[in-house]
DNA sequence: GCCGTTTTCGGCCCGACTGTTTTCAGTCG
């Protein structure tokens, strides 16, 4: 390492904002003085103007969270990467004790004192004491405890090498980048497998390196998270064909080759001794009397056999969205303003924004009281007079908690003052899927209800979806009118795109949302986009593809039904 | 550690569940 570093940047200052918060939960100390670490983690990460700026200018502590003594710790982790406090910190755990933390159910407390008694001091050593009975006979931990756990070391195994689309893609793209430089007979690297399917969760990066100098192939290898496809132009239809996969759309297609007399490999399609041109992929599906079928529909679900039949729907594109619902503010969990997330909205081009912060009994996220709930309203009122001719607004919305029984989190005459309202589960997931299907169709059936907020509640290699009857809920969402959400938060992505069509054969619309709880979180749409494209969902089934006019007629009708 | 003052220290987001206890601490959302 050299002695000169370069600035962190504002998300690995965050990042060790974070660990030092943690670690400072690890040794006990009083749980608001790390709060206060992770909230400037994250009013860091969403201050708009960059890190350098505010260190050169002394503006620091105009963020809110950070005063003397955290404004003091940024310039220097931003300067030189570490801070005298956190190298203490460091030596009082080691890194693998952080890990356990992410282990549902063990918090700083327990992972702490695993440490000190079992010195475990890592997810191995964690397994291996669970196995040899060891966690349980601990004070403070039991029998469930220790099961829970295992069965969640075995779910952590089972995603080992998986990531989230958005770190696939940024993985990918980066690899991309950097092969390019690599050789001068590069022309073209394509990120194909997962990443160019569209995949919720990616494994090892696949590149499709274009390069017609045969002899440089030896620059290039394949390693274990990342797997490099060599083509010349010539084929590269082929070899970006089979590096796209899956295995069951490429298998199947070869078959279908075969019996034409073709035969398609990733270097070539051939009749006989005839070459066939191959150079894209397009040229592949015709010759093989196929309409083109897109990446992201490439998964052996009957794909094959439709596209014998018609054209593949006009998939939905980010530039089809015409406004954005489902986000939040600092009225509740939000790091941004109302004015900065709506302004941030208008400057991406759409004509609405949807405010929907947590209800009241979200204590945990600042859930609105209805005094808060006024307040906001007549915000939203003074900032639609300031849009007036603009053709922009600010709709009042609602995530609503679900509660136990189904009902909303406010009265009905309060439910009444809202333009719409996301419906959603944030509590009570370990109920039997008896209940919690009753439950949510409770929800739906209201008739305030406009949409269901992230229908599952699963969150991406780290949490399976609560027990739904999905089916019977996407049945009461078509039955009732409400809209399913498609939640495009990367670590959500829920409802998952495999329940799209039986969605729409349903009659449901869908709402592709962001769930941002700050101005960055808004670019989460593309994920949703890609989701929704990987379900087939064409921009006539997207409720906020409606423009202005459209959603405004949408929601007002709703609400005369609701009046009844 | 920050914040906002009833300007110098007390409050900070809190209620419910879970598995452990044997009356509650720790975790979670």
């Amino acid at each position: 390492m050299s002695e000169s570093v370069l600035p962190v940047s504002a998300q690995g200052v965050a990042a060790l904002l974070n660990e030092i918060g943690q670690r400072m939960e690890l040794g006990g100390e009083s749980p608001f003085k790390s709060r206060t670490y992770f909230s400037a983690a994250e009013n860091l990460l969403a201050h708009s103007v960059p890190l350098a700026q505010v260190v050169a200018q002394g503006k620091l502590k105009s963020i809110s969270g950070v005063g003397e003594g955290i404004a003091e710790k940024i310039i220097k982790l931003h300067k030189t990467g570490t801070h005298p406090t956190l190298e203490f910190l460091r030596e009082q755990f080691p890194a693998g004790v952080l890990d356990l933390m992410k282990i549902p159910g063990l918090g700083p407390k327990k992972a702490a004192a695993l440490y000190q008694s079992l010195k475990i001091a890592s997810l191995a050593d964690l397994e291996a004491a669970c196995l040899a009975e060891k966690l349980a006979a601990e004070k403070g931990f039991g029998a469930k405890l220790q099961a829970k756990i295992l069965e969640s070391l075995a779910f952590q195994k089972r995603n080992e090498g998986l990531v989230k689309i958005n770190v696939g893609h940024t993985r990918a793209f980066a690899s991309s980048r950097a092969l390019r430089g690599r050789h001068p007979s590069i022309k073209d690297v394509i990120p194909a497998g997962d990443v160019r399917r569209g995949c919720e969760v990616c494994g090892p990066v696949d590149l499709v390196v274009v390069m017609d100098d045969e002899t440089a192939d030896a620059v290039l290898e394949s390693s274990a998270e990342f797997r490099v496809t060599i083509s010349p132009s010539k084929s590269l239809g082929a070899a970006l064909l089979f590096a796209t996969g899956t295995d069951g759309h490429v298998s199947t297609l070869r078959a279908l080759a075969h019996a034409k007399g073709i035969e398609l490999t990733p270097e070539s399609m051939r009749r006989g001794t005839d070459e066939l041109p191959c150079s894209t992929e397009a040229e592949i599906y015709a010759a093989l009397g196929l309409h083109f079928i897109e990446p992201e529909l490439r998964e052996g679900r009957g794909e094959i056999e439709r596209a014998k039949l018609s054209a593949c729907p006009r998939l939905i594109e980010d530039k089809d969205l015409r406004g954005i619902l489902h986000c939040h503010t600092v009225f509740s969990d939000g790091a941004n303003t109302l004015d900065e997330m709506a302004e941030a909205t208008r400057k991406l081009g759409f004509e609405y924004f949807g405010v929907c912060d947590h209800s009241q009994s979200a204590a945990y996220a600042g859930g609105m009281r209805i005094e808060k709930v006024r307040a906001q309203h007549a915000l939203a009122d003074e900032l639609n007079r300031g849009y007036h001719g603009k053709r922009f607004r600010v709709f009042k919305g609602v995530e609503s908690d679900i509660l136990e029984d189904g009902a909303l989190d406010y009265p009905a005459e309060q439910l009444d003052a809202f333009d719409f309202i996301v419906a959603s589960v944030h509590s009570r997931f370990q109920l039997d899927r008896a209940a919690q299907t009753a439950r949510i169709i409770n929800a739906v059936s209201n008739p305030h209800t406009t949409i269901l907020g992230h229908a599952t509640g699963r969150l991406l290699l780290q949490r399976e979806p609560y027990d739904v009857d999905v089916e019977a809920v996407l049945q009461a969402c078509g039955e009732h009118g409400v809209a399913v959400e498609i939640n495009a938060d990367p670590h959500r992505l829920d409802l998952d795109w495999r329940w799209h069509q039986r969605a729409l054969e349903l009659g449901c619309m869908l709402a592709i949302n962001p769930d941002a709880h700050d101005t960055a979180g808004l670019l989460n749409q593309k994920w949703g986009v890609i989701n929704a494209r990987k379900g087939g969902v064409e921009a006539k089934h997207v409720l906020n593809c409606m423009d202005l006019a459209g959603i405004e007629k949408h929601f007002e009708k709703r609400k005369q039904a609701a009046r009844g």
